[in-house]
Order: structure tokens, then C-alpha cells, then sequence
RNA sequence: GGGCGUGUAGCUCAGCGGUAGAGCGCUUCCCUUACAAGGAAGAUGUCGGGGGUUCGAUCCCCUCCGCGCCCACCA
């Protein structure tokens, strides 16, 4: 026996009611109420801090995803924190020092939007700051007040902490066995230094760059995203077909769906082999309505058999428009502003009096206003052949966002992730290969990801509430910044903000001013902190003590829809700094959807409210009915299935206060367990320890739930009815004895088996017996069960088979359970009716056997069960 | 279009070479001193369709169909 596997004399100081050797059962045991008892005690005791002192290898690092607290927690975040923490109490009794912090994600547009929503506010940074600000009473949504950004981003911090709150609590009573004294945020300044800290690094080796270039932008929020934040939705469209014109006059035609992008236009390319327009390559062309001169150009990315074969590239229509543009060395023409709408200065390409006239019709407009116009213009003019075609097509959004990403040409911050390097690209799938994926196939969306990028990772946003950049551009004699040669703090200065910190050798007045400088504007993107969650929970370059005991991690857990989000960029971050994975095991949940299969969401009104269930069902049952979710399978949500878990949890405490109380609990002494019955019961008792460790091992937390529960229920069912009378005997001497030992030591042994799935009835009945937690007591091993583990478990069966029959007779002729037998015969293969004979005594004394009892081998392959009732004595 | 997953009792899901399992629901019965938010017993399926391999296929192979998810798709 090792040290951890003597859970009567474990350390851990928890206050519990039971004087040692004493048992203290309820009279009447019940749920309701546990969670407050216990999660208060647990709290009061650090029952779950992480012990530091152990070495790296009695560690078990957990990974858990840092909710956005700025939205709701719904039933399957409640699932899927359940997953993780079932591995975390598995981890713990198996002996580790369980590393379980958790975080908060506060930054970014999340909270921004809530705040603005909340407080009826926006961000204008152009505004001085105001001590004084009050937030308005009422919020009018349709009249933000605008704040300056010192306002606002106090607002945001004001309302993170009372979020942070609420989460905690729910965390608590759902029971997360979590370290609460490691918790962090995306925010904090330790989040601020770690994103900061790791920036600079990644700068100076040259894996993070500033670069003037095409990006995807959303006009709602006007900020730029990255690939991994587009969601491709359904778009309405219409194919509008156009004449460029030729030299000599001719039309030449091209299909377009976004005719406003005609004064953005810079070539019109077709595929080299295209035979229709091989005489045009090297002309030029001019465009409708505006007269601008382009080229004609051939291109391999041109599809011959899409619209006309010939496209209309403009700067930026599409993410193809940009690869024209690069390989072409096309100049820029943009016509459509960072807000969405069509600049209101006319562009110089435009000068000429037709196109200016043109243009000064569209300047200002959104690009859906601009579309009409300029179709009028294409009419009047001619130049648009046929009515537009309706089209559905499929659009990149962010997935935020409610109008569809523009491209446009801005400077921003890259984190290189091998978007644009072979190299790079191929060691990231290795380290994905390297990862132990639950389930495995979730790898795949990894590899699929990895290998589709397009890009790199671009982390700066046009945002308030993030971390900012800590990086200044000197100005210079004109006032123009100079963005080759940015400053940069030293990592002992960190955090800083440059919006109110100057750089080194620099004062606050020469903020703005030729030959001073100015403070990046921009935030990093949340994902660029959350992609530390490893280096920030284990105290990366603050705290190397602890960084050396619980990095590189052994648990990510999340949903499989950030596997290309978070999971990703956790993994290029600990390859560039660390040069190492981040963690050896994934562990991915899948989603509950409603009962119709559709996935939960607030618009559809069919979001279920953590709490409701919680309090209507117990944080057990909640539980139970999470572990039944296995890893990467999506489940609906069933209110019947939680009366199943809550069933089973109240089934835990009635089962315990009968071996508990009712007969008197004995010591746990498997050497006391002498009858044949009791020892096939730990016998079977020893194969279920052993496939729900081995199921545990594998991260298969629904199959270990599924053999103890499967053990328990016959444990209940079948056992204990069997015993109760022999159990009860006042003078059943050894063999009282025997059934006594047997209940408690597998009472003792399931306790801890269930332990993980309901921490709650489990902490509450070991309390009535045991000291410590249970939630520090050993997992069980065969070991526990003495010698009675190497018995034979199929006497069990056979047992169980014949006190089935005897129910069955009297369920089948209607009369009560207590209805006597005055003959019963036992017939079958030998074997078994030899196994069915060891328990003679107990079936006799439960089957209310007055008569004979007679065993018969026969030749039929299963056990049968006759019984005859006995006459019915006349009621007075 | 590419990839992944999935289709087994009314529902939710196990099983995965030897002609089917659990829970819920359903039916019938039972107040039996751990438990009526209980207990007992029972019924329920051409294991998506079609081929093939095999002595034998729900399980392996091929193919088709359905469903879900991820990615790509703005001419």
C-alpha cells in the first residue's frame, strides 16, 4: 500500500460531523441542501488547493478554457467543466497534486458590447476623460452616451467583477473541484505582462510583424479580424452582367455580384488558356459609367467556366482580388472606407469629369446604397446586359458580426503560424500529431485547419477593452510616423500602456508632437492572451518554482469548435516561446442542443438556465447526466435525464444509510468476508474497480460511470435485498458477520468509485463514518478487497438469476413480494445450480420460502426458477 | 467541392465477426421496517438500403441514401 491508499488516516483537515469510529447516520437523508453545506466546507477547507510543494511528476496540470464572462453560461459549459472535473477528481485520488485553475475572459469586444449595452454607453477615444461620469439611469440603446476610453474601460472592469461573481458561484455549486486561489483573468496586469511580455519575444525573433497589407474588416465593429474568427454564411446576391468597353468600342463582358466595386477596379483577368480572351491579354479596357483605363491580365486563378470566365478584380472584393493584386503588382484602388461606406472624397483616379460626376453619386453611401445607384447608372448608361440574376453564395462574416467583412488595406500586428511557411506549417501538425486527441479523430479538424491557412495570424484590433500594444512609433521632423523602427519597453517595465506611458528616452509632452512620438492604438485580440492560458496559470517567468511544476500541462479541455481558435494558437505560442507542446492530452465536449438537435442559442429562445437545473435537480444529477456525454458527442437536452441522475444520487444515500445504520456498520475488514455470496460480490466488485480505472485512463469517463454505476444498482437490486435478512440476524454469527463486512467494505469501495460523478451524496455520506474528504481518499484497487477479490464472481450471477426468478413468479401470479413459497425449484446446468445452492440460506429467508427448496441439474443451457405460492390463510 | 463523424427498441445511447443490450418511456403488479422523486416483473428491433468477404456480419470491404459538424466557395 502506498501512502495515498489510507484514506482513514489522510491529512486533509475537513471538518466533518463524525468523531472518528463513530457513525452518525440521518433519519431521513436528503439532497437538498448538500451543496450549500459542502461547497461552503470545501471552500472553508481548501479541499482542492493545488499542493505545491509536489514534484512534476505527482502533478496533474489542468488547461480549462477561461469563460467570456460577459456572456451566459449555459448547459453546456455546465457539461463540459463537468468533463473536466471528473478527470481532476480521478487525477486527485489517484494520488496527484492537482493543478486546476481558472480564468476569466474579460477582454475584448464581448465585454465592450455588454458594457455598451448595459450602461448605455460607447467608446469615443477623441473624448478627455471625466472623474465625474455617471453612467446614464436608463440606457437608451438607441442613444449611447459616448465616454472617453479611461471611462469606459472602468466600466468594463466594474462590470467583469461582478460577472466574475456570479461564475464563481455557479462554478461552485455545480462543484468544480477547482484551485480558487490560482484563479486569473484575460485583463489582469499579471494577463497584461504574460501577452506583453510574450509579444516582445515573438517580435524580437521575428515571429511577430507589423505589416501594411489587405485585411479582413468589419464595418460594424471597424476593426480587422482574423481568419480563424469568419464564419461563411449564406448571402443574397445577384449576378449583374457588365460591359467594360474596348479599344475599338466592342463590349467585353464580365459578371459581377458587387457592381459598386467598378471604380475600385484595376484589371479584368482570365485564365491564360482561355482561348476567348487570349487576344485581349496585354489591351486595356475601360470601364462603364467611370472610363478608367485597366488591363487586361491572365492569371491561373481565373475559372474559365465561372460567370463570364473573365473577372473584374478590384482592391478588395475577395480574397482572390488580393492575390491578383500581389502577384500582378496591381495598385491599390480603394473606394470602400473603414465604416463600410464609400469614401466621401472622390479618389484621384476618378478626376476626370465623367467618372467624378459619377462618383460624387455614390460618395458616402454604404456599399448596398452604392449598389443600386450604380446599377441605375449601368442601366442609363447601357452597359448593364439583362436584369441581375438572384444568387444565394456563401459570404464571410465575422462571426460576431452582422454584415459581411470587407477588405481593406491596413497596417497591422502577425503572429506567424504558418500561414505563410511551409516550414512552420509542417512542425505545428507535428506537434498536433503529438497531442493524445479524446477522441482522436478530433485531430483531423486540426490538421484540416493548420493546413488550410491562408495567412498569418493577425492579433492587433481596432478595439478599447484588450491589452495594448507596447509599442511606440517615433515621428519625425514632419510628425509622420516611423513605422520601421517602433519602441519597445524593456520586459522589466511591463505592463505598459503607451496611450498614457512614454517610451524610454522619451516625455509625456512629446506625445504627438514631430520628433516625439505616439502610442500604438490598437488591443491585442483576446485570443492572442487566451493563447498563454498555459504560460499565464503556471506563472511563466514570474513564478519559476511553479512554471517548473505544472508546465508543460497534461489536460486541455474545451468544445471542438476552438480547437482552431484556442487550442491552435496555444499551441503555435508554446512552440515559439517554450518550443515545446503546451499539453499532452485534449480532451474535447461536444454541445447540447435542444431537444429538436438545433444548437442552443439565445435568438431561438431555447437556452436552458444552469441554475434552473441545478436547483431543480442537484448539482449530482446535473453531473451524471453531463458524464453521460461522452468526449466529442453533441447530446440533446433532456430534462428526464436528470431525474435519472438525481434518482441514482438519492439511491447512494438510502443504500448508505441501510449499511450504515440499519444493520449496524461493522469495521472494513474484507478478511471478514468468509460466505461464498459475499465474496463473489467483492469478487465482481474487484473486475469493476478495474475497468473503470482502465476506462478512466483512457479519458472514458462515460464507460467508468457506467461499470460502477451498472455494480451499484445490482449492489442495490439484487445483494442487498439478498442479504438483509441474513444481515440483520441478531445471532447469525460468522455468517452475519461475513454480509455485514461485505456491505461496508463495498459501500466504502463505491463511495470513492462514484466519487468523481457526485461529489456531492458521496462527501456527504463519507462524512457520516469516515474522516477527511473522500475527495482525497484513494481510488480504489483489488487490493482493497483482500483475498475476496481472486473469488469466483459468476456465483453472483447465478444467485442473482435465481432471486430473479422468485420475483418474478410472485410479480407473475400478482401477489405481493412478501407473499410466502411453499415449494421452489432451482433447476439448470450444474454449475450454476451448485453457485445458486451456496446462497440457499438467503434466497430461502428473502423468497419467503416456507416449503421445500430443491436444487436439480438438468440439461437446459440456463438456470429456470418454478415456485409454487403457498395457500393463503383466510383473513380473520 | 474536400474532410470528419453518425445512422441499432417510441426517445437517449452502448455493443462491434458467432443471428441483439442498457436507461428513459410504455404495460402489469407490489406500501416489502434503506429508498413511493420507490420496488418487482414484462413487452418492444428485417441493427439506414444494396452488394461483397466469411462456415457465419449489426460489426470487415465496396456502393448508395439520410443526418450533423469542420473547411473551401464573394467573377
Amino acid at each position: 500500500m502506498t501512502e495515498n491508499q489510507t484514506p482513514e488516516t489522510d491529512a486533509s483537515a475537513l471538518p466533518t460531523t463524525a468523531v472518528p469510529g463513530a457513525v452518525v447516520v440521518p433519519e431521513k437523508p436528503a439532497l437538498e441542501g448538500l451543496e450549500a453545506t459542502w461547497s461552503e466546507r470545501w471552500k472553508a477547507a481548501e479541499t482542492y488547493r493545488f499542493d505545491r510543494t509536489q514534484p512534476r511528476e505527482n502533478v496533474y496540470s489542468i488547461d480549462t478554457p477561461p469563460p467570456t464572462v460577459s456572456g451566459s453560461l449555459h448547459v453546456g459549459h455546465v457539461f463540459s467543466y463537468t468533463h473536466t472535473d471528473l478527470i481532476a477528481r480521478y487525477q486527485r485520488m489517484q494520488g496527484k497534486s492537482v493543478f486546476y485553475p481558472m480564468g476569466w475572459d474579460d477582454n475584448g469586444l464581448p465585454t465592450e458590447r455588454r458594457v455598451q449595452n448595459y450602461f448605455g454607453v460607447r467608446c469615443d477615444p477623441s473624448l478627455p476623460y471625466d472623474a465625474d461620469f455617471t453612467p446614464p439611469e436608463k440606457p437608451d440603446p438607441k442613444k449611447q452616451v459616448p465616454i472617453s476610453r479611461p471611462n469606459f474601460i472602468a466600466l468594463c472592469e466594474q462590470l467583469v467583477e461582478e460577472d466574475e461573481k456570479v461564475f464563481e458561484s455557479l462554478w461552485r455549486t455545480l462543484g468544480l473541484s477547482v484551485d480558487w486561489s490560482t484563479t486569473y483573468t484575460t485583463i489582469g496586469k499579471d494577463a497584461q505582462t504574460v501577452s506583453q511580455r510574450a509579444f516582445l519575444r515573438n517580435f524580437a525573433r521575428g515571429e511577430a510583424y507589423l505589416q501594411e497589407a489587405p485585411t479582413l474588416w468589419d464595418v460594424t465593429f471597424q476593426t480587422a479580424v482574423a481568419q480563424a474568427e469568419l464564419e461563411a454564411r449564406e448571402y443574397a446576391g445577384a449576378y449583374h452582367r457588365v460591359a467594360f468597353h474596348r479599344a475599338d468600342g466592342a463590349p467585353l463582358y464580365i459578371e459581377t455580384t458587387r457592381p459598386e466595386l467598378i471604380p475600385a477596379c484595376v484589371a479584368l483577368i482570365a485564365h491564360p488558356d482561355d482561348e476567348r480572351y487570349q487576344a485581349l491579354f496585354g489591351t486595356t479596357v475601360t470601364s462603364p459609367v467611370f472610363g478608367v483605363e485597366v488591363p487586361v491580365l491572365a492569371h491561373e486563378a481565373a475559372e474559365p467556366d465561372k460567370g463570364a470566365g473573365i473577372a473584374m478584380c478590384c482592391t478588395f472584393g475577395d480574397l482572390t482580388d488580393v492575390q491578383w493584386w500581389r502577384e500582378l503588382q496591381l495598385p491599390v484602388r480603394t473606394v470602400i472606407g473603414r465604416d463600410g461606406r464609400l469614401l466621401r472624397e472622390t479618389p484621384e483616379w476618378l478626376a476626370s469629369p465623367v467618372a467624378s460626376a459619377a462618383y460624387a453619386d455614390l460618395a458616402g453611401k454604404t456599399a448596398f446604397s452604392a449598389r443600386e445607384e450604380i446599377v441605375g447608372k449601368l442601366r442609363e448608361s447601357g452597359d448593364l446586359d439583362g436584369e441581375p440574376k438572384p444568387t444565394q453564395r456563401m459570404t464571410n462574416f465575422f462571426e460576431k458580426g452582422d454584415k459581411p467583412l470587407e477588405i481593406v488595406a491596413t497596417r497591422q500586428w502577425y503572429i506567424r503560424n504558418g500561414g505563410r511557411d511551409a516550414d512552420l506549417r509542417d512542425e505545428l501538425i507535428e506537434d498536433g500529431a503529438g497531442i493524445t486527441w479524446v477522441p482522436p479523430h478530433m485531430k483531423h479538424r486540426y490538421d484540416n485547419w493548420v493546413g488550410g491557412l491562408n495567412g498569418d495570424w493577425l492579433i492587433s484590433r481596432q478595439r478599447f477593452f484588450g491589452i495594448p500594444f507596447p509599442v511606440w512609433y517615433p515621428l519625425d521632423a514632419d510628425g509622420e510616423p516611423d513605422y520601421e523602427h517602433p519602441l519597445m519597453p524593456t520586459e522589466d517595465a511591463l505592463p505598459v500602456d503607451p496611450s498614457t506611458d512614454a517610451p524610454a528616452g522619451y516625455e509625456e509632452s512629446q506625445r504627438g508632437q514631430a520628433g516625439g512620438f505616439i502610442g500604438d492604438p490598437d488591443v491585442m485580440d483576446t485570443w492572442a492572451t487566451s493563447s498563454l492560458t498555459p504560460q499565464l496559470a503556471c506563472g511563466w517567468e514570474s513564478d519559476p518554482d511553479l512554471f517548473a511544476r505544472t508546465f508543460p500541462m497534461d489536460l486541455c479541455t474545451q468544445a471542438h469548435d476552438i480547437i482552431r481558435t484556442w487550442l491552435f494558437s496555444r499551441v503555435v505560442r508554446a512552440h515559439h516561446e517554450n518550443q515545446v507542446l503546451p499539453w499532452t492530452h485534449a480532451m474535447m465536449s461536444g454541445f447540447v442542443m435542444d431537444p429538436d438537435r438545433k444548437k442552443m442559442s439565445k435568438s431561438k429562445g431555447n437556452v436552458v438556465v444552469p441554475t434552473e437545473i441545478l436547483d431543480k435537480f442537484g448539482a449530482d444529477a446535473v453531473r451524471w447526466r453531463a458524464a453521460m456525454a461522452r468526449p466529442g458527442l453533441d447530446s440533446p437536452f433532456d430534462e428526464a435525464q436528470m431525474k435519472v441522475g438525481r434518482r441514482l444520487a438519492m439511491k447512494v444515500l438510502n443504500a448508505s444509510k441501510f449499511v450504515l445504520g440499519g444493520v449496524g456498520a461493522s469495521a472494513i475488514d474484507p478478511a471478514a468476508v468468509t460466505e461464498p455470496v459475499d465474496r463473489a460480490l467483492l469478487a465482481r466488485l474487484a473486475d469493476v474497480i478495474g475497468a473503470a480505472t482502465e476506462a478512466f485512463d483512457a479519458y472514458d469517463y462515460t464507460t467508468a460511470l457506467e461499470a460502477v454505476e451498472k455494480f451499484f444498482w445490482e449492489f442495490c437490486d439484487d445483494y442487498l435485498e439478498l442479504v438483509k435478512e441474513r444481515a440483520y440476524a441478531e445471532d447469525g454469527g460468522a455468517a452475519t458477520e461475513s454480509a455485514k463486512a461485505a456491505l461496508v467494505t463495498a459501500l466504502h469501495v463505491q463511495l470513492r468509485l462514484l466519487a468523481p460523478f457526485l461529489p456531492y451524496v458521496t462527501e456527504e455520506v463519507w462524512s457520516w463514518w469516515q474522516a477527511g474528504s473522500v475527495h482525497h481518499a484513494s481510488w480504489p484497487t483489488a487490493a482493497d478487497l483482500g483475498s475476496a477479490s481472486d473469488a469466483d464472481p459468476a456465483v453472483l450471477g447465478a444467485v442473482a438469476t435465481a432471486l430473479g426468478g422468485i420475483r418474478g413468479a410472485k410479480s407473475q401470479a400478482k401477489v405481493s413480494m412478501r407473499a410466502e413459497l411453499s415449494r421452489v425449484e432451482i433447476s439448470g446446468p450444474a454449475a450454476l445450480v451448485e453457485s445458486a445452492r451456496l446462497a440457499a440460506d438467503d434466497l430461502r429467508k428473502v423468497g419467503k420460502i416456507v416449503g421445500d427448496l430443491v436444487f436439480t441439474a438438468n440439461d437446459a443451457p440456463e438456470l429456470t426458477v418454478s415456485a409454487e405460492l403457498a395457500p393463503v390463510a383466510a383473513e380473520g
